[in-house]
DNA sequence: AGTTAACTTGAGGCATCTTTCAACTTGAGG
DNA sequence: CCTCAAGTTGAAAGATGCCTCAAGTTAACT
């Protein structure tokens, strides 16, 4: 690839990753380009989809979310590590109208490197007694996609307020409260089918 | 009003019901004229803008929540009666894609019958000793918020998904699994405004 | 039956955003 | 310095949806 192509490239996700953080997935790619300072051409050359932009934005998030598991998964406590996970997901989701908006349309259960430590956090924490054994991981795409309804209303308005949801809901996933629950867990492939309507 | 108008009105409210309720708020207003069996000029003719229309379509369901309302506290058990509210509601949106578009824009903070009423619930259900102590009318909001992104994404894949969401969120909002809150209350006047961005 | 105000019509203008492509420009190897 | 493949450009066409208004139609009253 010419130099030239790269720099452009580069400036081009710049510009998309400060337009989608403050004002969602779904801005004008005409605005990507004019503050990439580039023509909307050059965006579709090398971006052909609005898809592909967003992944290129959005692909380190996939390693920070693992990290984000590993050191859950380091925490001694295993309720606290589960508690660190979602809350440092969230955090993500609150700093970056775009990823939040991802997050919605994202669920654990995608099959890469986070999905397994997902799994493990969730287990542990089960095991150790305070994460109520009833729920699957299937589960914490309601956590998410609750946090990210509620960050997307607030976050102008009362930035914080997701923190008090999060709190509502994780109290919801303790052991000591645990009452039956009126469906069974969605499948994998039922949380996939939700996602792609989306 | 001539009584062809009159037929015409109330074959728009028809159409915009069928369609909000299939599709959502954001149908487009000459789908919404074409089904009615009527042309575009018509329906602005008769609703000025899209909000009046969808105030025309909603209108019964402020009388419906404030029944809900009204039954929930002839419930003998506070608690009983506080989450038959929650779920009443929830299945209005769960039976009505726009409703629940609607709901997640709306929060129980209005000033109308319905709120007096729902503070009442709520202060019932903390008396009772089984609603926590530390939840607001605000909080509500995030239950709403979050159960209609859960709709939203499941409705056609897995239509009952939502009363797990809820039936875990209720947990969260009982005493027994009650842990301290990071965040204070919204204000009134920040839920108010947090709807305003939607 | 005539009159008229109320009502309806739908093409057309406007706005927004997407997507393509033929003409032009430029980096880089020889 | 020459060449040309790689890259850039932006006008233009297309898609969608909103909204208006001049012209035509009709209910209803006398």
């Amino acid at each position: 690839m010419r130099k030239d192509a790269v720099q452009n490239r580069e400036r081009l996700l710049q510009a998309a990753r400060q337009l989608f953080a403050d004002g969602g997935l779904d801005v004008p790619l005409e605005e990507i380009a004019r503050t990439a300072g580039v023509s909307i051409g050059t965006l579709y050359n090398r971006f052909p989809t609005r898809d592909a932009l967003v992944e290129a934005v959005f692909a380190d998030r996939v390693a920070t979310v693992a990290d984000l598991a590993e050191r859950a998964l380091a925490m001694d406590d295993a309720w606290d590590g589960f508690v660190a996970f979602l809350t440092g997901v969230c955090e993500l989701q609150a700093a970056d109208l775009g990823y939040n908006d991802l997050a919605a349309r994202t669920a654990p259960v995608d099959g890469d490197r986070g999905y397994g430590l997902m799994l493990k956090i969730l287990d542990r924490a089960q095991r150790s007694g305070e994460l109520r054994p009833d729920v699957t991981l299937a589960d914490m795409a309601f956590v998410l996609w609750g946090v990210a309804a509620t960050i997307r209303a607030t976050h102008e308005v009362v930035p914080g307020a997701w923190r008090r949801h999060l709190a509502l809901t994780l109290d919801g996933l303790r052991t000591a409260t645990a009452h039956p629950l009126p469906a069974p867990p969605m499948f994998t492939e039922q949380t996939r089918a939700a996602l792609r309507k989306c």
